[in-house]
DNA sequence: CGGCGTAGTTCGCTGTGCGAATTACCGGCT
DNA sequence: AGCCGGTAATTCGCACAGCGAACTACGCCG
């Protein structure tokens, strides 16, 4: 097969470099509504529902005490609240409050709009096959639910029904 | 057009969870080579040629002052080297050192060989897509070239004989 | 020469992330 | 019951990351 260059790069150097722009726009995004990109991750995967401290370590990929940390200034933000554990004296749900609940929603709504303008010049066909290609990538790599999947204002796909 | 939804995940969830694989794979790399994330990807940029602290803060998005510690550090470990620019008194161009040049090489080819890894499950002509579409993207938003191309498409490595 | 803009550094601060050590608890075993 | 290994989370000390404001030193225009 012959590819005739158009300029294109390699797929290694278009996943480091998409990477980079989904990083800034996190920090953009953030720095939007005053908090640390780490933060808003965080609040991101609450917005799913509240978990252990276990579990979001597993999640973000963070050692038990750095999680400890986050959780620490998160919660001193008023963001977060961590919760006794019903089943488990030992461990901890940490939960979203009423003011982290809502500023989660709006750091995920703003989020979600800055990175479906990366790719505005693309068609929706070819959105369509981007997000089939890296959604397989994402699938076999077994990346953990970062970044949950809400609302599909951006076309008929993902009603999650069957 | 009836797609069948079998699992797939929206464009901009498979943008943000791609990009927290890329993200790991910079930590790993970097730790078995004992620099940080951040200081890998300054390697990686200075592997295509020194460059002056203001010219790599465009680079890399980062505030004049965050630079000036982070060559600092990585200065400290032996990577670069600050040089006078001839041309301005002011200006320093920071290079690669004999020891960072090797190291750079090495992180690069690592951070190569896992980010490969990730599409492993797909085959020529997907990735091939992939890396036109994402290549549209990096170009659309103009991402700075903080990781240069290299790879075997394009035929073996950089050359760096100049 | 005077003054403005630019290139980098310094300083103080907050946040991030880790490993090792610690505390408190669960659960199985005797 | 009592013990004890494993688990959940925190604490502590450390190095790094990133920022803004203030500062130095130089280039350059007039």
């Amino acid at each position: 097969m012959v590819k005739h260059d158009d300029g294109g790069i390699g797929v290694v150097a278009a996943l480091v470099r998409s990477a980079f722009l989904v990083n800034a726009v996190y920090a953009e995004s953030g720095r939007e509504f005053g908090v640390t990109p780490q933060q808003g991750q965080l609040l991101c995967v609450l917005m799913a529902r509240p978990c252990g401290m276990g579990e979001l370590g597993a999640t973000l990929r963070l050692a038990k005490s750095s999680l400890t940390g986050l959780v620490d200034r998160t919660e001193r933000n008023g963001l977060v609240r961590r919760e006794p554990d019903p089943r488990d004296t030992r461990a901890v749900r940490v939960a979203l409050t009423e003011r982290g609940d809502e500023l989660a929603g709006e750091f995920y709504a703003e989020t979600c709009r800055r990175i479906e303008d990366l790719p505005a010049a693309l068609d929706p066909a070819d959105r369509d096959m981007l997000a089939h290609l890296l959604g397989r990538i994402v699938r076999d790599n077994k990346v953990p639910v970062v970044f949950v999947e809400a609302d599909a204002s951006n076309g008929p796909r993902t009603p999650r029904g069957g």
